[in-house]
DNA sequence: GGCAACCTACCTTCTAGTAGGTATATTCAA
DNA sequence: TTGAATATACCTACTAGAAGGTAGGTTGCC
């Protein structure tokens, strides 16, 4: 693994842990094991760092969803979109979307702009998860799928933050009442 | 209005716009006009002013409590509740909560503790308001009332974060979306 | 030679927090 | 009723450490 992939995938744990403000160059440094100035040399400015990591999601979103149409629409696609989340949610982490949503107001429009395009491409699929089921007839339901998607993407996000507080497992629970909602008989 | 109570209504203010480590004493001294000095004399540590505002948080939540008895149970409740977030989501602010869980892996165990009060007591107020509505037959649900409080409040809180990105307007479509799908017929 | 990837050593700015002082009340005893 | 002690709320001036970032040098590969 090249050292730029290993400063952004340690940067994804961090940034799901602290979100983006609540990690630095020098957890970087002490994680990685270069300097804090080679690692200015990968991203020459925390800004650039973050607009990486948003091409990165991306790309892990594209992904996903590659992996998604080898699976039949409605259950099964919603189950693979959320265990997507599942070892976030088992280390107490967050979703590093929502992550950086938290963070946005403090950054520059340019690192505005990628976190924001980065929230809109997850919604989309989830989305199209959703009228793929809709359309099969495998899930039911009666709000337009852009709402729906809001809701549905919001809650599993939200989930994982309180899977942090005592009674644990919120996120299996919240996951499981989404499914059984979305597929139970109209 | 007491200099305490400035500090927290600003941090407050803070909080759920950049996150609890996403302000510093020097805002507040902006903000309030006293030096930074004297609001380490109200809350020494920003631990300190963390948990005083979880506790401000707290009564608000009995104060809201309080008020939602007036009401009947069932959609009128539940739009209330709704309505405590149109402030925020209109000023493109965060749940304070929700805010506070994001950065709650860099906070002391104490602070830790007083933020999980917070999100359980804000959890069990919505779990009630459902319960009272399904026994007064007007909210229709299948799932368990801890487990729909949880989805409800993750959505809630999610929407809040996805009314920051265009198009904007996350929250009421979501706040609606739920609404309609609690007291939809069976 | 040229470039990528690393290094040491530094800078500035911001952070929470402290030391110690002043003005203004409040309390309480002679 | 005075006057000393105490407490509150503020102040200026400071600290140590962490933040992001820079200057400039070394190494080793094509």
């Amino acid at each position: 693994m090249s050292t730029r992939e290993k400063i952004i995938l340690l940067s994804n744990h961090l940034i799901q842990q602290r979100g983006f403000q609540g990690f630095s160059y020098a957890d970087l440094e002490a994680g990685i094991g270069i300097r804090k100035a080679s690692i200015h040399h990968h991203f020459p400015s925390k800004t650039d760092l973050g607009i990486a990591y948003c091409d990165y999601k991306r790309a892990d979103f594209k992904a996903l969803e590659a992996e998604l149409q080898k699976l039949p629409a409605g259950v099964p696609q919603l189950h693979a979109y959320l265990d997507a989340f599942a070892d976030c949610a088992a280390q107490g982490q967050m979703c590093g979307v929502y992550a950086m949503l938290s963070d946005s107001h403090l950054f520059s429009p340019e690192l505005q702009t990628a976190v924001y395009q980065l929230a809109q491409t997850e919604q989309q699929l989830l989305q199209d998860i959703l009228v793929a089921g809709q359309r099969s007839a495998a899930l039911h339901f009666a709000q337009p799928p852009a709402e729906l998607a809001m809701v549905v993407s919001s809650a599993i996000k939200g989930a994982l933050l309180l899977n942090r507080i005592p009674p644990h497992g919120a996120y299996e629970r919240a996951a499981k009442a989404i499914v059984d909602w979305l597929s139970a008989a109209p």
